[in-house]
DNA sequence: ACGCCCTGCGACAGAACCGCGACAGAACCG
DNA sequence: CGGTTCTGTCGCGGTTCTGTCGCAGGGCGT
């Protein structure tokens, strides 16, 4: 069980780690709480650890470092390929891993503070801009501060009270009706038919979430 | 996928790399982290590598080497025009890269020093003059401040709390609308119309923003 | 099939935000 | 010490945004 070692070390490193025994499990995991990084294991149980990359890619920008104990070219270029940041080769001795972490976070920090892009939809978070197939699109204060929170964490379903607080930062006591209607503007102006979200998507009796996934 | 092998190999040769996709998303990148130099694939999708290149120089003094499959006559000529400092034929070997962009920053070390040129606009950041149209525009040290702090990142969104730390560089508890006074005058003095700035421009409930290019 | 609850959607008034001019104290300089 | 420039504060007005309401349509459970 390397894992639990791994875990055990990164965590006396200062990182807060969360572990998954499987491919399945692991996008569960990743889904539900928005890491900043993901150390991916190739060889894992289930789903393929590349098919794993693909898709925390195409959720987002998360980076990612996979671990593998081959290191012939093939799982290199392959790994990239996926969309991989960079990769460690097992047995990886934790201060090694460590380091690696830290210069990938330290990489993508800038990118990561600049552009999100979501199918058609990019989001540009340091200039506060939003475009849709190239063409700007003009979102006020509020619908934007709603769009940024939702693509933090796509695929995650945000509640109603959830949005309240981290979209209207005071503790609103008030209709939570407001965020539909908020949802209902900025769907308005980002989807090309609203009664077939393809960005902003609700969650019947739940909340709402950012693309399918 | 040579952009996350070129990627990783310049951060192993001790660059500070981020990449993107698509010239949009260069562009965007390149407006948010203000990099000391570009590397510019002419085969990109979307927008004309040339002209991708045509703006970052027209944004300021930032040097740009082209990376292009062709090596024939009219992209090195068209490449130059457009204002590349260097261009490095593909498939390019990392450490011939790494050569090339040191000698690039090598030799723009001293001019990129001092002068930003945005538009019609020019600021002599060791004279701490500004220019319209070759013409002197007399700042107040204030204005000169936020002028600079704005510029430093061009596209970038300065909230007014942050504007307040950075020029008034006293914790400022006070009036925020102070900013916007500041801005005010600013814009007065270096914008033709006021009503639609060209350079410092309003984002609102947010903040402000040098120029979106 | 029926009814309930949830969501979509348009309208509207109050609120927030920003541009802009005016003014007085502060700082600077001769 | 006096004059000039700069800076911070205030208030007003136009514009935009936001929060609330009411109604309608549709899914879901009974």
């Amino acid at each position: 069980m390397v894992r639990r070692g791994l875990e055990l070390a990164l965590s006396r490193l200062g990182h807060d780690v969360s572990t998954a025994p499987t491919g399945e499990d692991g996008l569960a995991a990743y889904r539900s709480s928005a890491p900043d990084l993901v150390v991916l294991d190739l060889m894992l149980p289930g789903v393929d650890g590349f098919e794993v990359c693909r898709q925390i890619r195409a959720a987002g920008g998360t980076p990612v470092i996979m671990l593998t104990a081959r290191d012939d070219d093939f799982d290199v270029v392959g790994g990239l390929a996926a969309g991989a940041d960079d990769y460690v080769v097992k047995p990886a001795r934790p201060s090694v891993l460590d380091a690696r972490i830290r210069a990938v976070l330290r990489r993508t920090a800038g990118t990561n503070e600049g552009v999100r892009a979501h199918g058609e939809l990019r989001i540009d978070t340091s200039g506060l801009t939003v475009s849709l197939r190239g063409e700007q699109v003009p979102l006020t204060p509020t619908e934007l501060r709603l769009l940024l929170t939702l693509t933090r964490a796509p695929g995650r379903v945000f509640g109603r009270e959830q949005l309240l607080q981290e979209v209207w930062e005071h503790d609103y006591l008030g209709d939570s009706r407001l965020v539909d209607n908020c949802v209902q503007r900025l769907r308005a102006k980002i989807e090309a038919n609203t009664t077939a979200p393809r960005y902003v998507q609700t969650v019947r009796g739940f909340g709402y979430r950012f693309g399918p996934l």
